[in-house]
DNA sequence: TGCCGGCTTTGATCAGGATCAATGCCGGAT
DNA sequence: ATCCGGCATTGATCCTGATCAAAGCCGGCA
C-alpha cells in the first residue's frame, strides 16, 4: 500500500463492481509476490526467492468488498488465505444472533489454518480487502517440504494464542472504560507495527463492531468515548478516526479504573 | 494412572513432601517414557520408539503441589512442559488483583510453548501433579530435527486456539447460566477424552478457580450450580463432584437462556 | 436543495451479576 | 468429642452496563 492511510477508502478498481455474494478470483499476473506490498509483514518473508515462487504459483489473489464474506464458521476448511491489503474480523455468534469477534486482521495476517476440516471462526471484510488465496490440499503438500515455512507458521500460532489469552483476560475481568482504553492501545500498536503514523489512528470498523470485539453494546462504546474525549484524553475528528492525545493516561484507564 | 478418578486425591509418597516453594526434580529412571501413563495422549505419541528415547533423554521429572507455580507471566521462558499425571491452570492477572484463568490443561498436555522469551501466562498446579520439563534450547533443538513434532506442535497450537476462541465468545456473550453449561459440557468432554467415565464429573478445580475462568464471581457460580441442582438437572453428591442428570437440558441453556 | 438511510450520540430506565455480610458444612488436628 | 480454618452457600442491596427510545449527523442522491 503507497501512502493511503485511510483503510476505509475503497479502491477505485474495486468500487466500480457490482456486489456479489462470492469474489471471483483475480487474473494471474507473471508473478504477483515481486510486488505484493505485504511480502515483508508475512510468513513469506520466512522463504527463499525459489521457495516464494513456488509458492506463488499456488496462489490465487482474491478481492472482497466489505461485508464479503471469506468463510463461514462451520464451513468444510478447504483454503487458506493471506491477507495483503485491507481488515478482515473473525467472529462467531449464537443461534440467536448474538456475535462476539475474536480478532482483526490485516496486511500481513494469516487467515484459515485449522486442524480439523471445518473453521472454527467466520471470517468477513471490514473494507475493500485483497488476499492470497491458497487451496489447503496444496498449502499442506507445501508444508511438508518446507520445514521453514511450518516453523514459521507456529511462531504465528503462539503469537496469537498470547493475543487471545489477553483478549480473554479483557473479556473476563475488565470494565468497560479499560477496555475501550486497551482497545484503542491496541490500534495504536496495530498500526505502528505496519509503518503507519499512529497519529489519528484510522478505525477500519464501525462501533457496532468494536462492540462485538470488546463483549459491549454499540451504547457503551460510544458513551465511553464521549467521556475519553470530555477528559480530554483522545480527540474524535471523525467517527472513525482516533486521535490519542494522553496516551500516559490512556495507558493508565487501561490498567486500573 | 490406575482407575483413582479422584484427581483431588492427594499421591502418597508425595503428600508426605513438606511444603517447598519450588518443586525438585525426581530422580531418574533408566527410561521414564517406558511406564509414561500420559504418553498416548500427548505429542510424544507422533514419535518413533527410537525419537522417543531421544527426547526422554533431555526431559526431567517434577511433581508439584496444589497451588505451587510452575512460572509466572513474565518471567524468562527457559522450560517447556508436558504434563503427565494431575492439573494446572493458565492465567493473567491485573494489577490490582483481578485474575483471569485462561485454561485448565491435564495429562497429555503441553505447556509453556513461547515464541518471545517471557511466558504470557501464569501456570499453576491445582492438585498434585506430575510433569516432564524440558530446557527450551534442548526443546528446540529436538524441534529442528523431527519436523513430525513440529507438525504435532502445530497442530496442538490451532487446536488451542480454536478453544481460546471458543471461551472468548463465553466471556463476550454469554450469560452466567451459559457460561456455567458450556463449562459443565467441557468438563464432560475433558474427562470423556481421557476415558474417565463421565459421571459424576470430578471437578480438580475451587468454585473460586472456576469463577476466574468464567469471568464470574464465586457467588454467582455457587447461585448457578444451586439452581442447575433445583431444576433436577445436575446434582451435587460433594462439592467437588457433579452428577449430569439431564445432558440435554444442559446442551439447551448453554446455547440461548 | 432537501430527502433518505445508516451510523452515532445522548437520555431514561432496567436488570443481571457484583458486592457486602452472615451462616453452613466438612475435614483435619488436638 | 470439639475446635478451627477453609470453602461453599444463601440473603440483601448496589451498581455497571444493557435495553429502550429519541435525536443528531453526514454522505449520497434525486
Amino acid at each position: 500500500m503507497p501512502d493511503d492511510h485511510d483503510e476505509r477508502r475503497p479502491m477505485a478498481e474495486i468500487h466500480a463492481l457490482p456486489i456479489r455474494k462470492h469474489a471471483a478470483p483475480a487474473q494471474k499476473h507473471p508473478d504477483p509476490c515481486e510486488t505484493c506490498t505485504a511480502r515483508s509483514l508475512t510468513i513469506c518473508a520466512a522463504l527463499t526467492n525459489e521457495e516464494q515462487s513456488r509458492m506463488g504459483a499456488l496462489a490465487g489473489a482474491m478481492w472482497f468488498q466489505p461485508h464479503q464474506v471469506l468463510f463461514q464458521e462451520g464451513d468444510a476448511a478447504d483454503h487458506v488465505y493471506n491477507i495483503t491489503c485491507g481488515s478482515v474480523s473473525l467472529s462467531k455468534s449464537m443461534s440467536d444472533g448474538r456475535r462476539q469477534i475474536t480478532g482483526f486482521l490485516g496486511p500481513g495476517d494469516f487467515l484459515g489454518l485449522n486442524t480439523r476440516d471445518t473453521y472454527s471462526v467466520s471470517a468477513e471484510a471490514l473494507i475493500d480487502t485483497k488476499v492470497c488465496r491458497f487451496s489447503r490440499s496444496a498449502f499442506r503438500k507445501l508444508l511438508s517440504d518446507m520445514p521453514s515455512l511450518e516453523h514459521r507458521l507456529l511462531a504465528v500460532a503462539e503469537t496469537e494464542l498470547a493475543t487471545a489469552q489477553e483478549q480473554i483476560l479483557l473479556l473476563g475481568r475488565k470494565t468497560a472504560m479499560e477496555r475501550i482504553a486497551s482497545f484503542l492501545l491496541l490500534q495504536v500498536n496495530r498500526v505502528t507495527a505496519r509503518g503507519l503514523p499512529p497519529n489519528p489512528i484510522a478505525l477500519p470498523m464501525t462501533r457496532a463492531e468494536v462492540a462485538d470485539y470488546l463483549g459491549l453494546t454499540i451504547e457503551t462504546v460510544s458513551r465511553c468515548f464521549t467521556k475519553l474525549r470530555k477528559l480530554d484524553i483522545i480527540s474524535l475528528p471523525a467517527s472513525d478516526r482516533v486521535l490519542i492525545k494522553q496516551t500516559d493516561r490512556l495507558k493508565a484507564l487501561s490498567e486500573s479504573t
